[in-house]
DNA sequence: TCTATATAGATGCATTTGCATTTACATGTC
DNA sequence: GACATGTAAATGCAAATGCATCTATATAGA
C-alpha cells in the first residue's frame, strides 16, 4: 500500500505535516529575529559543533543538518566571518578542515536559548499536552528513520 | 507548562518535526525535479486555485499557501510567465487582481499528480501504517490550529 | 609509479527570498 | 469633499540558495 497510490489519511498527514513544520518553524524564526538573533540555522550548527569539542568536518556537519554541500560551505562561511567558529586544516587529510566553536560561539548559544527554549514552549508546548508530545515525537521518528527504500 | 520551559517531548517533538518535514519535503522535492516538474509550491498554488473556479485574489491565496506577501506576488509571476494562470482585474476593488487556473495550469496538475502522490505513497504511506498516519495527521492537526496566544 | 576515479570543499553565476519601500486604491472621519 | 489611515499588490536591492563546475587531495588499479 505504499506502492503508488498513499491512502487519504497518508496524504493528509503529509499535508498538515507540511504545514505545521512551515507554520511553527517560521513563528519561531520570527521570535528569534524579533529578539535581535540570527537565523535558527546558526544554533543549529552551533550545537552540533558545541557536541564534539574536538569539532567536525564540514561533510559530518552537512549529514547532520540536511544542508546541501554548497549550502553547508556558505554557512560556515557566514559563522566564521562572524567570529562564532574557526575552520582549521585537518591533520591526516589535507583536502578537509575542522571546525570548531568559538567562546563567542558558545556565548551566543547561550543567550539564544532563553528565546528559541520560550518559543518551542509556546509554539508547541502551547499545543500539546505531554502525551501528545511524544507520540507525535515518536510518529516522527518512523518518518526519520531507515534512508528509505 | 507552556510558560517558558518546555518539556523533553516538547522539545523532541520540535526537533523531529523540523528534521522529518526537511527530510521528507526535499525527497519529494527530490522526485517532482528528476521527472521534470516545476517545484512543489507550484503545484499547491494551482491546486488551490483549481478548487476555486472563480479564481482567488492574491492576498488569499497568500494566506492559504502561508506565504509572505512579496513571495506570492513572484510566484504568481513566474505561474504567469509560464502561463500556468493569469492575473485578471478585479471587479468591485480596482487595487486587486483575481488569479485563475489556466487550462494550461490543470493540464499541468494532471501531469505532476501521479509523480507527486508517487512521491508522498513512497516517504511517507511507506514509513507509517494507515492507524499511525491518521494519528500524525490528528496531532499535527492541533499544532496548526488557533493562531496561537 | 602512473593513471583513473573518488572525495572534500569552494565558487561563479542564475534564481529565489527577504526586507523595505512604493504605487494605487479604499475606507473612515470630520 | 478633503484628509488621514488602511489594505492590495508590486518592486529595487541585498542576502541566501541552487546548480554546475573547479581545485586539491586521496585512493584504487594496472
Amino acid at each position: 500500500m505504499s506502492d503508488d497510490a498513499p491512502s487519504n489519511a497518508v496524504v493528509l498527514a503529509w499535508a498538515r505535516l507540511v504545514r505545521a513544520q512551515t507554520a511553527v518553524l517560521s513563528a519561531v524564526e520570527a521570535d528569534l529575529k524579533a529578539a535581535g538573533f540570527p537565523p535558527l540555522a546558526w544554533y543549529d550548527a552551533l550545537l552540533e559543533l558545541s557536541r564534539r569539542p574536538k569539532g567536525l568536518r564540514p561533510f559530518e556537519l552537512e549529514k547532520e543538518m540536511l544542508l546541501a554541500q554548497y549550502n553547508l560551505s556558505r554557512l560556515v562561511d557566514r559563522l566564521e566571518k562572524a567570529g562564532y567558529v574557526t575552520r582549521s586544516p585537518c591533520p591526516g587529510d589535507a583536502r578537509g578542515h575542522v571546525i570548531t566553536l568559538t567562546s563567542d560561539g558558545k556565548a551566543l548559544m547561550k543567550r539564544m536559548w532563553p528565546t528559541y527554549r520560550a518559543a518551542i514552549a509556546r509554539h508547541v508546548g502551547g499545543k500539546l499536552d505531554e502525551t501528545e508530545a511524544a507520540e507525535l515525537a515518536a510518529l516522527l521518528g518512523k518518518l526519520i528513520r531507515p534512508p528509505n527504500a
